[in-house]
DNA sequence: TTGTCCCATGTTTTT
DNA sequence: CATGGGACAA
């Protein structure tokens, strides 16, 4: 029997829950992992088959963490429990399932920029932005709307447009063999749905299945978990609804929120203990979220002490604040704290600029996570499809991206053309080049016919290649098509062949480890993959909330606590959301917390004043009212710049309203001027 | 066909 | 400010 005297007692109940549907409550840093993880050795100690049960998780990142956990809790002879993503197991599931929908296997994973690359080539004449219709596309995917109905839905005329996109997009994946990250759970879905042989087959061997950050589910994760589950209703699912940050893109707190009536004979487990931060960063965290009405209700306790005061921090703008906060971190350092145990948090990606800056210049190393991926850089992304051209030619897809990369004198028109033709002779455009020579003869200059007929003789070339050895294939494709060689004349060159090196060996590291994998599979893989987990231990780090969710540190300042940033107030913005987002912040301290906010900042091109966020008093960390006091760093003395007087000093400063008035001495001439007109030099 | 310049645009992000 | 896309010239 597993060993649980390592958990405390609503750990222990919640482990011990084995059958029915159970609801654990977790919330921040009550050790969630460490009780799903116990929980899962736990139903294997009891004699539960491995095969038998289903661990599902949103990340790679935290389903490699809780593999790991749990490896560690159960004997090393046993055969390895089914823990992965939901994407990933869709995955599986369409590797041995998709055939019963009339498809083949042999699909390829397309990630977000190739379906926005899709969809680009075929809204010619609309106004809507490409990102606005792929989410409004996923949104009837998820929402198992198919496109007939969307169209006798729609009602506005750009809904019917979207409708319209929908349908070709759906008839391109199919046509091209195809399946976007919505599909990896709609198309599951929908085979369980009409077969119900194998829905009760299925249900049947994963007796006993849990999901982590249940929160983060929506609707079409929901019912295909009622699916996979109608047999036996063992469902364990674990979440804090107070930590639901994701609604934005289709995630549905109502999931947790309403599971007690969803599910007969729920049984709830509070774990409200928490081992990670003071009694103080767990009050302001408390008094935050209780401003929300739509929460099931639970209140942290600290097991840490009272700890230091939560400090709020007022700059007079964003370099000041990055120039404090980077003074702060060398202190702290300085002190002999490690790096690693530091980070900074802020809403919007684009506070991360002024910070950086700061960081620079107190020449503080940082690390930041987030930013582009690396499996999705362009050159990346290239080679890539290089691949995929290679394990299967007729990717129409993959071709019409490196068709012309690196540039082989094919313009726009001519790419056109043929695609048409091979569209018209019904081949792909592989085929259509091998075999109508004459005709991309005509259709062609000289110069892109010749280039074509390399092309292909080189794919085919590699193709034969592949054929003995995966592994010389790399030298092959860098050899015949000079990828490196194209991005050398690039800006950022340096960077793009390190990222092209870095993926070729990747490739050959797999081939190695996996001799019995094909580049498809590898390809499939790769598409699941993100890369946030290489996180540098060395550095400080600074990101988003969003990418914080999960981790902890020792010191943390969260900047930008300014009203419209955060809040970030938009459309589609939820008061509520940003809530939750503030008490995720907040409870990734564990010792001191630093809240910073600004009087003015820079953004989208000009300068705008601010009030402090209301969440600063909701904490009961700032007193007072929301306007914000302002104050201004200008002194006596010093030297600034206005746009038409030009440098100046500054002789007197006053107070008028709530405005700063400078008087300055621009070479002789003396000037009243406000202070937000001009600039310290 | 490709390179350059100007204008519009501007959350959060995993799979 | 900084980036991307469309228009236009070479």
């Amino acid at each position: 029997m597993q060993d649980l005297t390592m958990l405390n007692e609503s750990q222990q109940d919640a482990v011990k829950c084995v059958d029915g549907p159970v609801l654990i409550l977790a919330g921040a840093g009550s050790g969630k992992t460490k009780t799903i993880t116990s929980r899962l050795a736990y139903l294997l100690s009891l004699g539960i088959p491995p095969a038998n049960t289903l661990t599902l998780t949103f990340t790679n990142k935290a389903a490699s963490e809780m593999r790991e956990r749990a490896m560690a809790m159960i004997e090393e002879h046993t055969y390895p429990p089914l823990l992965c993503t939901f994407h990933k197991f869709g995955l599986l599931f369409l590797k041995f399932h998709i055939e019963k929908i009339g498809r083949k296997n042999s699909f390829v994973v397309i990630d977000t920029d190739d379906k926005k690359r899709i969809l680009k080539s075929f809204s010619t004449s609309t106004e809507l932005p490409t990102g606005m219709i792929a989410s409004e596309i996923s949104r009837y995917k998820t929402s198992l709307i198919d496109p007939k109905v969307a169209w006798e839905k729609a009602e506005q005329k750009s809904y019917q447009v979207i409708a319209k996109i929908y349908e070709q997009y759906e008839d391109y994946l199919e046509s091209n063999n195809l399946v976007d990250f919505d599909d990896l759970l709609v198309l599951p879905y929908k085979i369980l749905e009409s077969d119900d042989a194998l829905c009760e087959e299925v249900s049947h061997r994963y007796q006993y299945i849990m999901v982590d950050e249940y929160q983060d589910t929506n609707e079409l994760q929901y019912k295909l978990l009622r699916k996979l589950c109608f047999t036996h209703n063992n469902l364990c699912v674990v979440g804090d609804d107070d930590q639901s940050i994701y609604g934005w893109r289709g995630a549905n707190i109502k999931n947790i929120l309403e599971f007690h009536e969803s599910f007969d004979n729920v049984k709830i487990v509070k774990l409200e203990k928490n081992y990670r931060s003071t009694t103080q960063i767990l009050k302001a965290a408390n008094d935050l979220i209780e401003h929300n009405r739509g929460r099931i209700g639970k209140v942290l306790e600290s097991t840490k002490g009272d700890g230091k005061a939560i400090e709020v921090m007022d700059s007079h703008d964003e370099n000041q604040e990055a120039h404090s906060i980077a003074k702060r971190i060398k202190k702290l350092i300085l002190s002999g704290v490690s790096p690693n145990e530091i980070a900074v948090l802020y809403r919007i990606n684009a506070l991360s600029r002024s910070l950086e800056e700061g960081l620079n210049k107190e020449q503080i190393p940082y690390n930041m996570v987030g930013g582009v991926k690396f499996y999705e850089r362009a050159e990346v992304k290239d080679v890539i499809s290089y691949l995929r051209v290679i394990a299967n030619p007729h990717d129409d897809f993959s071709i019409k991206r490196i068709i012309n990369r690196p540039k082989r004198g094919l313009g726009k028109v001519t790419i056109e053309r043929m695609i048409k033709s091979a569209y018209d002779n019904r081949q792909s455009i592989y085929e259509y080049i091998t075999c109508n020579e004459s005709a991309i003869e005509k259709e062609a200059t000289k110069k892109a016919s010749l280039a074509l007929k390399e092309f292909v003789q080189n794919i085919a070339y590699i193709r034969s290649i592949q054929e003995n050895s995966t592994y010389d294939m790399i030298d092959a494709i860098e050899e015949s098509f000079a990828i490196k060689e194209y991005y050398n004349n690039q800006p950022d060159s340096l960077e793009r062949i390190s990222n092209i090196d870095e993926f070729y060996g990747l490739f050959r590291d797999y081939v190695k480890q996996n001799p019995q994998m094909n580049v498809d599979d590898f390809l499939n893989e790769l598409a699941l993959q993100s890369d946030q987990d290489q996180i540098d231990s060395e550095n400080i780090s600074i990101m988003s909330i969003h990418a914080s969710k999960g981790l902890e540190f020792e010191y943390l300042f969260v900047i930008g606590l300014e009203e419209g940033f955060f809040p970030l107030i938009g459309d589609g913005s939820d008061i509520e959301e940003e809530r939750r987002l503030g008490y995720v912040a907040i409870t990734r301290a564990k010792q001191e917390l630093t809240l910073s906010f600004s009087a003015s900042r820079f953004y989208k091109g000009r300068r705008t004043e601010l009030t402090k966020s209301r969440f600063l008093k909701e904490a009961g960390v700032c007193e007072g009212s929301l306007i914000f006091e302002k104050t201004t760093s200008f002194k006596k003395g010093d030297l600034v710049k206005h746009k038409i007087f030009g440098i100046g000093r500054v002789t007197e400063i006053s107070k008028v309203g709530r405005e700063f008035k400078l008087q300055i001495n621009f070479s002789g001439t003396r000037r009243d001027i406000l202070a937000s007109f001009v600039e310290k030099i």
